[in-house]
DNA sequence: AAATAATACCTAGTCTATCTATGTATAATA
DNA sequence: TATTATACATAGATAGACTAGGTATTATTT
């Protein structure tokens, strides 16, 4: 059944344009920081993220840019873009709506 | 992009769980249950339902019931069963655990 | 009386997001 | 030297929500 992984669903773009939209991040790192700030909740597979931000990238929502460190490694960091800020303002409000709408069904209040 | 019908995937089980584990219910009536308690926010279509009550009761955690209306109508009322029952408990369970870790990725509280 | 809407169930096929598994390459560690 | 961690990528499998179609009865509207 794996609900965790259906329940990412449609959370996974709010998540990476929160990340990115709080400061440039590459693939890896947004692993590692969503692992580190849900308290181990979210692992993201690779085959998940990588998609997902290409995706992201596609629409306009976020852009990325290849930098190379001193050492000569490559990383790919992603910058959210105006499109993107935009996007993440209505996400957070559609994932606001959608908690209180489960809320009503999981946790009836009594009338 | 459509978040709403993504956000709905693995909270679809514990809506129906959830519904049925109060009181039985058939499928026509639970669409209806749904919009009507959450303020008109879940429209779920019969393509979605139908199936999702019969994989329910596949994994057994519903069993439907035929009955005929005096006036000869056919209605399915779904029952919950006793493992029905606990995984209604290990599915509330879940989605506090998802709503915590999404809260803290989508709300950070300043350290 | 006829046409429409609502009730009530069902499913085949489409779409799409996640995951598995695999590949490449470098740096750090055991 | 071998393994782990870092860093990116994708092809194919899986599975759930939706579209669009079907059947049938009852209630309402024209």
């Amino acid at each position: 059944m794996a609900q965790r992984r259906e329940l990412m669903k449609g959370s996974t773009d709010s998540l990476l344009l929160c990340l990115i939209g709080q400061q440039p991040m590459y693939g890896y790192q947004i692993i590692k920081e969503l692992e580190r700030r849900s308290q181990g909740y979210f692992k993201f597979k690779e085959g998940t993220l990588y998609p997902a931000l290409h995706r992201l990238e596609r629409v306009g929502l976020i852009r990325g840019e290849w930098q190379t460190l001193p050492s000569g490694q490559q990383r790919k960091y992603y910058h959210i873009t105006n499109k993107g800020l935009l996007s993440l303002v209505e996400k957070r409000s559609q994932w606001q709506d959608f908690l209180v709408a489960m809320n009503l069904i999981i946790q009836p209040v009594p009338e």
